[in-house]
DNA sequence: CGGAACGTTAGGCAAGTTGGCTAACTATTG
DNA sequence: CAATAGTTAGCCAACTTGCCTAACGTTCCG
């Protein structure tokens, strides 16, 4: 609980983080529509209003018409007043970044992709300034990075785990990202950014949870409750890749990965006679020829097994199937993961395919950018 | 996020929750520790007080004495400000009902213990009727009841499902409740509120988070993340019964119910030429007995395969024993389930025997009821 | 058909209310 | 006597109510 108390400043700031807050939210409004929804009277709301422009927060965007009386002033956010780039991760031979950077209003503003050297800090700052530039910003001017790796950070430690790209595994290079580029760094799992981008721009946008599995080189699971991500205790929640199956020990053990992870995939799909260079596309040929059932009913099976740990544990009202075996597989797929799921358990959560278009890691990255950066701007308003 | 704006009115219930929050968390506090802590001034401090005291919210205590100086007033929140009633229900042959009314402090007033009728409705009331007439209360002035519940309740539907107790599976039975006793009811599953007391008063205390599995007739999982219960899309989260053991289909199906739900455990007990009537009995002869081990580490072995599949999808940092069954195991099966887990899985869980003594799911229901009502004293000083 | 009167709405200004702060003062106790 | 608890008085900041002006669309009468 926010323990607050004070006196008139502090009624003075929130009612302007509520205005920010709420321009931030609806777009555009007029002092009518804001005094309405703040409950504030005409001249408190004029008065914020005329702080918040002076500030450079907020800004006229036009003018209503069409009614009687005058024409009102149509107010938003100053999309300006903020840029926040987000920045995806991966290992492709070499460290490859893929990177946006959007201003407050979300709008993408430039965008670029490097395949990076070894060292992270110089690759990021080079990359954060380049955007900078081509956007006419002045440098340092980004007040927030949002980075997505194939690995978890551990914020208390200040250290990324479980990271396969060179150079990104050293401890401080979070903090000492921040420290050169006089922002906040903010860095989360590719699956749990994915797992955002499924709720703003896919098919989770009304679910009050959902799970996510992403099914590529790898597997994951990114749980969303409510809008917030589960990360476990050393951001470690969601490898359900070392789920067991069956009672085996030692080389006799058995788990997740062995039964849907890439490779166990291709092998899948070659014991039903598809040969293919990756798992997605192995998926992708059995959906589109007309006698691969049998392959996608022995993957569904193994998926489902997985799935009823999953929902046993969490009960999610919506699975989402993503990453390229997911996508790949599209329908087909999960009515078939649908199918095998209760035939084996009482558990009953939809299955979807991903609706996300394009890169789903990027424009998870960017939405959660643009989330902390509407978050750090509704604070920095409200000083103490 | 609370989007709040206001003039001077919201200011003081501002201060005033969050001076009344500080007393109901720290106890008892003098003026001048009042004023450090909000950081409002002496006048303010002093018609804060005045208020909450005319608003019976707040009572001196007593007076500070060895120092300088006049003696300085020590408030408390007011115990009789508010009652809760905690009950939990049972199934014993015939419905069964245990329950303690306690004050805001937390303190017991009143205990009762029915073997109810099978209309719930009649015998709630009577019980709180009952409980209040004992502790000197006007009837109707408790303004919280929670239920504990060997089931789970979804407020969404209004309905409490996965219950075996007659007549407490009526529909709106709840709201009914609520509406008879004229107080807020809250309900919810049993394992639950055992992780909620071991939270209060067993060994969960100070981690953010953690999973508390109870092993008795039954098997059950609460997530406890950082505070609040993670309960699922129906309230069905933690049904580990139903996470499946092996590829099997059909009759061949087997899932964790048959590892170690309470008939499995007499089963195995039996194999090993242990003979009981209940599933504790047999895992206390066990751990008793000195040439027991190859019980223990055959049941210590089936817990951590269950186990592993919840640490792969939440990564808890703490791992609670808990029911029958977990307590008589104690720490031998503890250590037993600690070795088990690291010798199949990467992933490394504190395992812990609970701490809680007495009935975990009384003190659990109590904890919670205590909890609300503070909250709703809280709410309540600030109108509006 | 054109223009003036009317109603409606945006926004500003002035006076009044509320709540909290500072500073000075009183009272109490080791 | 020195230090501290608590009160009183006056001030300030922020919000509200009520009223005013100006702008705009509509309507109705000449």
């Amino acid at each position: 609980m926010t323990r607050l108390a004070g006196s008139s400043k502090l009624l003075r700031a929130i009612n302007e983080s509520a205005t920010l807050a709420l321009l931030l939210d609806r777009g555009t409004l007029t002092r009518g529509d804001l005094r309405e929804l703040t409950g504030l009277s005409k001249p408190t709301t004029s008065e914020v209003m005329r702080r918040l422009t002076d500030a450079g927060l907020a800004v006229v965007v036009g003018h209503t018409s069409g009614g009687p009386g005058p024409s009102a002033e149509i107010y938003a956010a100053n999309p300006a007043a903020g840029h926040a780039i987000a920045i995806s991760v991966r290992e492709a031979g070499r460290p490859h970044l893929s990177a946006v950077l959007c201003d407050l209003a979300g709008a993408e503003v430039a965008r670029a992709e490097v395949a990076a050297a070894a060292d992270p800090l110089p690759a990021v700052t080079g990359l954060v300034d380049d955007l900078s530039r081509r956007a006419g910003l002045a440098p340092g001017s980004t007040r927030l990075v949002q980075l997505a790796l194939p690995g978890s950070y551990d914020p208390a430690a200040g250290v990324i785990r479980h990271i396969d790209v060179p150079g990104w595994d050293r401890p401080g290079l979070v903090a000492d990202l921040a420290a050169r580029l006089g922002a906040t760094v903010a860095a989360d799992n590719d699956v749990n950014l994915a797992a955002i981008a499924e709720r703003h721009h896919g098919v989770a946008g009304a679910v009050e949870s959902f799970a996510l599995v992403w099914f590529s080189g790898g597997l994951g699971l990114a749980i969303d409750l409510g809008g917030t991500l589960l990360r476990g205790a050393r951001g470690g929640a969601g490898e359900i890749g070392y789920v067991p199956v069956g009672l085996g020990r030692g080389a006799d053990r058995t788990d997740l990965t062995d039964l849907v992870g890439g490779p166990a995939v291709l092998r899948l799909a070659g014991t039903h006679g598809i040969a293919a260079a990756t798992p997605e596309a192995a998926v992708a040929a059995a959906v589109s020829s007309a006698d691969a059932g049998p392959f996608l009913d022995a993957l569904a099976e193994r998926i489902a097994y997985g799935l009823a740990a999953v929902a046993a544990v969490l009960d999610p009202p919506l699975v989402v199937l993503a990453g390229d075996v997911g996508r790949a597989g599209g329908e087909a797929l999960a009515t078939r993961v649908t199918a095998a799921l209760r035939a084996t358990t009482p558990l009953d959560p939809a299955i979807a395919v991903t609706g996300v278009p394009g890169d789903p890691v990027l424009r998870g990255a960017q939405a959660a950018a643009n989330h902390a950066l509407r978050a750090q701007i509704i604070a920095s308003s409200a000083p103490r």
